[in-house]
DNA sequence: TGTGTCGGATTGTCGGACGATAATTCCGAA
DNA sequence: TTCGGAATTATCGTCCGACAATCCGACACA
């Protein structure tokens, strides 16, 4: 084949239902429907587009997958706000193909993590505050299971995450938590005294914030990440080891 | 209505389409399809499932959308992993949608930027800082175009990220760096020494990571941000104020 | 007020079909 | 025998028409 010189672009056609998602994508995010309101049936749409209904599900199913667009109790469609863990799940995932190391999320959850408790400290309101007291009581009423302290762990950071007060952060935040959790709940059941350690540093978090003393609540967010640094290398692991194989089995039953 | 007590759990049945997804998803991501492998075509996947061709494509498109598989030149969909922007594009709608303020983009851009460059300023590779530099000369000579220096401030931003070595604040950063970026722009367009400062901040950072110095590289971007966050009210805008309409314009003609 | 029943609307799923295009095979000419 | 182009095949994007299940609203009934 002779090398013949570019004259032209490739030609890309795009498919029938991505413009279907592009075009309904774009009248939301401009503000021309506004979250809560109808986007119309499928037999609607169809006429609108005027392609067919197979080719408007398939571009419907992207956006409702994206968490832009919901059926509501009508089985209508309507716009809606995506909520973080939709979104946080998919980041994760590609976190986990790309065999992303232990350093690489205790590098990423330290900055984040930091921010995220500087926040806190700063804006907590009270509700927040009783919110964290109560899951830290529960915390310590089931310090002798592993799981279920994982568990609360995760939730107490989300609590935190909330109480910042930075949507941004906490979006940042979310798609690494989901690979912390599993990874604390494996060293939780393999050091003895982690559980205590654990709650100790939540207490000492939660006492940092209710003070407003943002010195105090950077100290602990960092002592108490190097405890999860340690207690992963305690359990026997590589920190420069891909992370993959501990999320697996919590990744495939929490999906959807 | 009277309150009663929750006997029954909510019954919610899953479509045939969203188990067509979850079952590739699971073998993906257990391992049993690496990246790279063939994943069947659509006649095959109907076969094995048992279900309409309809109802396969609607669950494969799901997973093509998330970029977990793709189709190769063959048509024929394969494993692969997914990259960075595909994900962003859709956490960053997700803020527009939330309407986060700058100020909460500025917080989480500071904890994550600076996380970038202590990574960088340890580990960047000749290579990467080769590109630094290209890019930075780039910026020099379009010093009078606002719009382009914007753009290659993205870049130096995201090749910082990759120098960083650090997939996970590569991911976290990603979906805020998209809402800095027509933020950027909008604020050179207004403020006539913002170029000039913003190519002397990529300089000394550029210097810093040269030097490895991981202090200088940290104050740097400190100033290279608060720069940014000036320029933003210098231009006239309130911290607190959503930033959706800056990038709406944006936003529609990239996606996809 | 609470409970059956009915009709209409909408979705999930199905089977079948066609054209376009890339991959592959095949065949005739050099 | 080898090579280039033509014919065939595989696969996808899109379309059409159809059906059952389900939900909503209305209405009658106790």
């Amino acid at each position: 084949m002779t090398e013949l010189a570019e004259k032209f672009r490739r030609i890309h056609s795009t498919p029938a239902y991505q413009l279907v998602a592009e075009a309904i994508e774009r009248r939301i995010l401009t503000g021309g429907i506004r979250p809560g309101e109808p986007i119309g049936t499928e037999a609607e749409l169809v006429k609108q587009f005027g392609v067919n209904r197979s080719t408007v599900r398939e571009g419907i199913r992207l956006l409702e997958h994206d968490g832009i667009i919901q059926r509501q109790s009508n089985r209508r469609l309507a716009v809606s706000v995506p909520h973080y863990e939709r979104l946080a799940s998919r980041t994760t995932r590609a976190m986990v193909l790309h065999e992303v190391t232990f350093r690489e999320l205790y590098e990423a959850s330290m900055a984040l993590q930091l921010a995220t408790i500087e926040g806190a400290a700063q804006r907590a309101t009270a509700a927040m505050i009783a919110a964290m007291e109560e899951n830290v009581a529960r915390t310590a009423r089931v310090l002798g299971e592993p799981a279920a302290v994982a568990e609360l762990d995760s939730e107490f950071h989300t609590l935190i995450g909330r109480a910042s007060g930075n949507r941004v952060l906490q979006l940042a935040r979310e798609p690494s938590d989901l690979l912390v959790y599993p990874t604390t709940k494996m060293i939780l059941a393999k050091v003895p005294e982690g559980p205590a350690r654990l709650l100790e540093a939540h207490r000492m978090l939660l006492d940092a914030i209710r003070r407003r003393d943002v010195e105090a609540g950077r100290l602990w967010a960092r002592r108490h990440l190097n405890d999860w640094r340690k207690g992963f290398e305690r359990a026997g692991n590589d920190l420069d080891q891909p992370i993959d194989s501990l999320y697996l089995r919590e990744a495939t039953t929490s999906s959807s």
